[in-house]
DNA sequence: GTAATAGTGTCTTTGAGACAATATTAG
DNA sequence: CTAATATTGTCTCAAAGACACTATTAC
């Protein structure tokens, strides 16, 4: 059998769903559209779309998110630091039935964003809000969460499965914050996506403690209240070693 | 703009590439096929296919992975524990122009084996080998490896990083051992795919003391010289925390 | 003053890295 | 015997976990 036959070959549509992932009130959020016509009509979705003919996967991804979200993707151009989210590729599923109408493989992104100013991410017409994950995917203890379009559950546990584990041994946790921020808002992101309680003074002596992990920033603040905070901006460093280890697991 | 409009759909082909990674003769090798047609013709290239219409993604991956090696999937029916391959989604490869002929996104799938007995792999009239990933890849220092087809050498080095950064944290290692196997069989996996050499005595203490990690077979081996050996196998454990370090990195 | 958060220090324990020494086979 | 590998053990050091204490703001 010959491979890449171009006369016959079964034909596909391809699409990108997006993760996209926040800090909103000491709780990671995902947002989500309300989809506005059959198949799973007025259920939650991730958002995302048709890959075009002429763009490749994770341009076609960066498209979705500035249609959603305005935010641009770190090392776009024009980009300053700080500011536009990280994005990566996350995983691919194509189901034979995860469509009901035709054959879709969808190549799913996960974005991890600063949060918004704007409290209406959504850009068009549909709806769209940030949703607790804990409320999309359950708590455990017989509590599944909500019923979303498609697969968008198992895509959606992916991502913050994947969000976790990585900020474990990256600084992909200072995607999650303002360009200038301080370590104990460094520490309630930690918390608030592992869903656990840190230590503030092990915290404080271990991300201060690894080189190229935050940058001084030079002034402070005290917008959290208390002593002021010296502000960090994000080192250079992408990977932590030794990382930082999530409790229990 | 609406998603996943039936009507108008951008068509795209959809394919599997296989990275196939096994450990023979104390190096990390990779299964290639040779390409007997254009473009790329004479190339060698990841072995891989069309998904079919009506099968999934992993599906499509298992069933190359079955033709080109006659291995069957951990987990497949009728498959006993040790005999089969480990086999996860690598990443998704879609540049416009990654085929000159038409659009294709490419699914990559990694595989790991253990050393087949069979000194050929293939089973078709292709012709395969295993290749050591240092000549395919190149060795760094002005060495960028064999030109192969399509994007592959990105898909293979994308597979042989995940393979590497993946025996640090799981168990996964035990993949490339036969059912049973010694604490320096198990090593020298370690040793293979890192390219580096490991502390025999440190490295006993470290996999005989993680929970899980092995199961003691009952008896022992002299297939390598020296004093016998005891057998293991694989435990049920599949993270390993504190994982395996890696040295240098 | 109180309440809140920021930052520094100390002690203990776990575990990795660097070794030495002994055990059991093949030849 | 020698050569090869397996296995157990010991010492040191880096780093995480569990605390106490002081510092600086808002009120």
């Amino acid at each position: 059998m010959s491979r890449y036959d171009p006369s016959a070959f079964p034909p596909f549509a391809v699409t990108v769903d997006l993760v996209v992932l926040t800090v909103r009130d000491h709780a990671l959020c995902a947002l989500m559209v309300r989809r506005g016509e059959p198949p799973f009509q007025g259920f939650w979705a991730l958002p995302g779309g048709f890959v075009r003919p002429d763009e490749g996967l994770i341009e076609a991804a960066a498209r979705e998110l500035a249609e959603e979200t305005g935010l641009r993707t770190h090392g776009a151009p024009g980009t300053g630091p700080g500011v536009g989210a990280h994005l990566e590729q996350l995983a691919t599923y194509g189901d034979p039935q995860r469509d009901p109408r035709l054959r879709v493989v969808s190549v799913a992104y996960l974005a991890l964003a600063p949060d918004l100013p704007t409290p209406r991410p959504g850009g068009d017409v549909r709806s769209a809000r940030w949703a607790p994950v804990e409320e999309l995917l359950g708590r455990g203890k017989g509590d599944d969460g909500m019923l979303l379009a498609f697969d968008h559950t198992e895509i959606l546990a992916d991502g913050v499965e994947r969000a976790r584990s990585k900020i474990e041994y990256s600084a992909l946790a200072t995607a999650f914050c303002p360009e200038e921020f301080t370590v104990g808002e460094l520490r309630r992101v930690y918390e608030s996506v592992w869903g656990v309680q840190l230590d503030p003074r092990n915290f404080h002596r271990k991300v201060t403690g690894t080189p190229g992990f935050l940058l001084p920033a030079g002034g402070t603040t005290t917008r959290q209240g208390g002593r002021p905070a010296q502000l960090f901006r994000a080192g250079g460093a992408t990977v932590l070693n030794p990382p930082m280890l999530r409790p229990d697991s």
